[in-house]
DNA sequence: TTACATAGTGTTATATTATAACAATTTAAA
DNA sequence: TTTAAATTGTTATAATATAACACTATGTAA
């Protein structure tokens, strides 16, 4: 679905490290990373940040200020996310339930309006830290 | 459910504060307001706004680093919050759906696990932007 | 009441996250 | 090719949030 965008070198930079990364990073965390690379400002950092949002590549976990790579082949919507956050290791996975996102995408509020766009963002503990 | 708390001279200034207002206050907008109070610094908003979240008496828009006072009285979780943002006038509304919050708190991801915190944000038009 | 623990306050300084403004360059159409 | 749109590089600054420390109020229990 987003696959066919061809990403400019800054782009591809940083989408490559946050997809490389195992947990969600931070745009301070990214630029530091990517200055050996030759991207030395924040601006060039957030630009490319705001255009991968967009395009859906990657998602901003937003009580964490942080972004992760899309690993979810059925996040059609580029917009309509979900995740779970570990609140000890802050852990961060998205979700990928078919169920849930119909639910929410099928939800009417009080004036009969539906959303297309959302962010879920559940909090609990991870496999690891519930032992 | 969370009325029982005594607030602090601080803390009922700013709740007040935030109540009144139609629309989520910004920190930094909450303390020009307040600064004729004799609250003067940053962090005594913060420390504020901490507390307040946390005994459920505002939430935080986290995609709008915002605060809201709760205006919903089966918000019995004070973690478990709904919103719903208009992307053009920024109108915020806090949803209260017993099937949604329902919904939300049996959801199961794919090890089985339940969350009993979340928040959830729907993005579109309000009725007034709508038209 | 007195001691103690807990929570809240006031203050200064600083850290972290994000955008404004402007000039230059690249890219992709028309 | 020329023109518009997107991207880049750069400096400066705005907006959001926390660290550290000394002090004060409040509640609980001996
Ligand atoms: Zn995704
Ligand atoms: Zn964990
Ligand atoms: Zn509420
Ligand atoms: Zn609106």
């Amino acid at each position: 679905m987003h696959k066919e965008h061809t990403l400019t070198k800054n782009q591809q930079i940083i989408f490559d490290l946050i997809d490389k990364s195992p947990e969600p990073m931070k745009a301070y965390s990214i630029l530091f990373n990517v200055q050996k690379k030759g991207i030395k400002a924040p601006l060039q950092v957030y630009r490319a940040l705001d255009k991968l949002v967009e395009i859906g590549k990657i998602h901003k976990i937003e009580s964490r200020n942080a972004f992760i790579a899309c690993h979810n082949s059925s996040c059609q919507v580029a917009k309509a996310t979900a995740f779970s956050i570990c609140e000890i290791c802050e852990k961060v996975t998205e979700i990928s339930s078919a169920g849930l996102s119909k639910y929410l995408a099928n939800f009417k509020d009080k004036d009969g309006m539906k959303y297309s766009k959302y962010n879920l963002e559940f909090f609990g503990l991870c496999k690891k830290c519930r032992t």
